[in-house]
DNA sequence: CTCAATATGTCGCTAGACGACATGTCGATG
DNA sequence: CATCGACATGTCGTCTAGCGACATATTGAG
């Protein structure tokens, strides 16, 4: 369909989540070590965004056997990993056709 | 340094400029053809975006010698180039991360 | 003349990102 | 036991980018 509804943060947290089930704040330990340490989410972006893709069938709320508090992880659908892999390889095409158009004109 | 500034949008008009200067009506058509015409940009966001970018020296205005009527060409300034190279290869190094996670786990 | 394509620009709405704040648990240390 | 910092989740208000809709003007084809 159309362009990319897949924001910079959402992809960073579908990723971290394809890897395997986290919980929130396990998320955002992962995507700043992901970009080294570049890309900080806010709370506020990260449980907005989960909150977004779990109405939209993309992740979906993972028991943990433990589940003693609040503490609840998350893990990737069906859905959200084709999704994911879709948005992934539209992102290498991107990045290829980055790559020759930056190289052209190079002093 | 910070997370990426750099917008979807932003980054496809960057890399039509990247190619040779345009106006921004060939601007729209060639992000349209860039993305298999699936990212059709509207007027809105190029020509705001485009203020932004002229603000923070970005692109110039690039006079052309039949310039006739408000047509104007735009071309990227040695800043914004070195700053798109920046975020190629930024997008590059999320790219292949990406393309490492959702392989893994595949079935 | 009229219509479509070219071309530039504005305005208001909305959704997403984000900082700040609020809350609570848990383990270590004094 | 009190406290402190790391872990953990969540809300709220603001700010801004993206975008659709609208406005306008030129030009070449039919």
């Amino acid at each position: 369909m159309g362009s990319p509804p897949l924001t910079e943060p959402v992809l960073l947290i579908l990723l971290s989540l394809a890897e395997q089930p986290r919980h929130g704040y396990a998320i955002l330990k992962d995507v700043e070590e992901m970009s080294n340490g570049r890309v900080k989410l806010s709370t506020g972006t990260l449980y907005g965004a989960l909150c977004r893709m779990l109405e939209e069938g993309w992740i979906e709320r993972f028991r943990e056997n433990d589940a003693t508090r609040g503490r609840q992880a998350y893990c990737l659908s069906r859905a959200g990993r084709r999704n994911l892999q879709f948005e992934v390889s539209r992102l290498k095409q991107l990045s290829r056709l980055a790559s020759m158009r930056v190289a052209r004109k190079e002093t």
